[in-house]
DNA sequence: AAGATACTGAAGTCTATACTTCTGTATTGG
DNA sequence: CCAATACAGAAGTATAGACTTCAGTATCTT
């Protein structure tokens, strides 16, 4: 396993961005390069290419460059780190709002 | 039900500050007043009043004053939000990681 | 009533960041 | 070989946002 012990603050940040979450949801549907995640989104290839950085840093995707063609895809870490802190803090959470709806049926 | 049909985007934001993940952190161990949050933060009330808006706006937190103690406490809708995201990204997800896995063993 | 407490709101500062353009540098197709 | 393609990197701009301070306004406490 590689440890992948990706920062969950990273990960908040990076899909904050509404560029980024499109560019995550495109790639759900699939490998893509720069140039294509570029088109729909109608900015530059380098701003694609500096999101994607922001991407790869937090674990949330992976490229590698064959000739001159960069393919991105998504990875699992960024994901991993997402899910495994909701479940941290779920229940808490739970105990918590379950609580909270005691209080608001009494109002 | 509250409709609660919280914008996923404002979540990622709020949950990317790590000063508000801090807030909520500490929320999730019970209600607190604004002043109580600022102390360990050791930032000012207003700094606190104003991330304690942006977490409202995203419904992670809810608060009502009462005399002059304004008591906050988490709130579902924004988790609900969150887990619902991931919940429909998952399964395009899997399917995209259990490739890649297939890819990576290749490798 | 008077001072301490607990915020609220406006306004300013200062940094981060989401873009851009411009200029390379490898690739690849004709 | 040469033009088009696909990106990489540096640098600039412009806006958002995370703070602060300063000046109120209620509300407790004694």
């Amino acid at each position: 396993m590689k440890a992948a012990k990706a920062d969950i603050g990273p990960v908040f940040h990076a899909l904050g961005d509404p560029t980024r979450r499109a560019i995550v949801d495109r790639l759900s549907g699939g490998p893509r390069s720069v140039s294509e995640l570029a088109r729909p989104l109608g900015i530059t290839v380098t701003a694609v290419a500096q999101h994607l950085g922001v991407l790869e840093a937090c674990g949330l995707a992976q490229s590698h460059k064959q000739g001159r063609v960069r393919t991105c895809r998504i990875a699992p870490a960024g994901f991993l780190a997402l899910e495994r802190w909701i479940g941290e803090h779920r229940g808490r959470w739970e105990e918590r709002l379950d609580r909270l709806g005691a209080i608001l049926a009494e109002d």
